[in-house]
DNA sequence: ACGGTTCCTTGATCTGGAGCAAGCTTTTCG
DNA sequence: CGAAAAGCTTGCTCCAGATCAAGGAACCGT
């Protein structure tokens, strides 16, 4: 996002690429223009941290482009991602003062951000935004627990094919017009970020992608670029039960 | 929960023992009877499904005594629980149909359900109702987030710890008068139950809990009840990190 | 009291993924 | 461009927890 774009953006949600999935997806005009006046923009670099678990958290965003993670970690080190935000997804939670999670850029990333203080003041006075907010929350509730079934029971290699999946799953509702059985995406993240979600080492993340080329499960170009011949294929090695409706 | 028990709530929410934590807690006088009127009791014993994955719910509910599980099953057969549902807590999704996960009761089990579509009508008419479920999902989302760096990243002993001190810690909520270091509670879950809960076997649970109580964490009486002596030295080993504020 | 479940414990063995180490490839930056 | 850093792959070894197996203890319904 150039920082032209950036600049376009403030004066007009309705410009906006996630207007129509973000927490102000139902707003009306006059809502929106609400919403314009308490919202400021945000850039991060790619590794940035936006915000470190037990800091003041006194905004609340949405992510306008790029990729954002949420980790926790243990006193020794051990580290677990617990979310991956992407576009449309909303970070921070009215009602609480500090962040449960680290937030940290794994792309360059745009955020709008609302000041948290008026942000809840319009959620008592907005039920269209309570309303939305609370959709979105399921939703990922839902899939929350759905990766729960992942770490606690997949195999490594399950685990990896279920990534993979939700990736191309992800990306066909943007891109690609519904092309045959295939799919190709590339990947947000790093193989220390993928060990970080999946509650793997990073060698063993590098060993099951090698395998799966290995059994031309997928295809690599380069390290980040996965090209999926047959996603039917690659959805059977994720262990199935997955992916909802 | 006796019949007679049962009865008498039907009558007046006022007597309800969550009416303080559950969804309707922060109804007024006029909100609660309309909820009365579209709500009603359900009974459960110890081990029935209340509804399968995949079924078609046209209700939601609030847990009002029992314990109630949420669990995910793969094709060959390995399960993840995905969630402990205590009394106040919310089970259902407004906006969806058909159930994500399966619900069994593990005790017996009394549930305040109310009609799906009726209830998405009061949650549009009802600010009160919309704020109090978000709220409740977003420390929902939290917890489950806890729980995946429990199932990506901690040992076997210290997810028995962090099972133990979890129980401890809701029950002391309610029972003990903050009795000095100690605790105890019975287990609400068979070990089958708890492995299916913490990514385990349940002779991996075993054997863990043999090793906490050779090690003097804890002393069992019967099967069930647990007698937590020192009860930092029990959150000691659950690997810290977990406990909020 | 008693035969049958269901639930739990403990022992023996196996294995998937972790941990350690070395080298390779790509990116970054002076 | 070239050197250093960051990120990735692969080989080897080891162990935590799974799997297989055999009893034991508590809870039925009769």
């Amino acid at each position: 996002m150039s920082l032209l774009g950036s600049l376009k953006l403030q004066q007009n949600c309705g410009n906006c690429p996630i207007h129509t999935r973000a927490v102000c997806a139902h707003c009306d005009a006059d809502e929106l223009s609400q919403l314009e006046e308490i919202k400021y923009y945000r850039n991060f670099e790619a590794g940035q941290t936006v915000i470190w678990a037990g800091d003041r958290m006194d905004f609340v965003a949405s992510v306008v482009t790029g990729v954002a993670t949420l980790t926790k970690t243990m006193e020794d080190g051990r580290t677990q991602m617990v979310g991956l935000m992407l576009p449309s997804d909303f970070v921070g939670r009215p009602g609480r003062d500090t962040a449960p999670f680290t937030v940290t850029a794994t792309t360059d990333l745009l955020m709008c951000c609302f000041r948290k203080k008026q942000f809840e003041a319009m959620l008592v006075k907005t039920p269209h935004i309570a309303q939305r907010l609370l959709a979105m929350t399921l939703d990922e509730l839902d899939a929350a627990r759905e990766w729960m079934l992942l770490l606690g029971r997949k195999t490594a290699r399950e685990k990896i094919a279920s990534l993979f999946g939700i990736i191309a799953r992800r990306d066909a509702l943007l891109a690609t017009p519904k092309q045959s059985k295939g799919a190709a995406f590339d990947l947000p993240l790093t193989r220390t970020a993928m060990a970080d979600y999946l509650g793997l080492t990073l060698e063993t993340v590098s060993r099951q992608i090698s395998a799966l080329r290995q059994d031309e499960v997928v295809m690599l170009q380069g390290l980040r670029h996965v090209v999926v011949p047959d996603l039917n294929r690659l959805l059977a090695e994720a262990g199935a039960d997955d992916f909802g409706p």
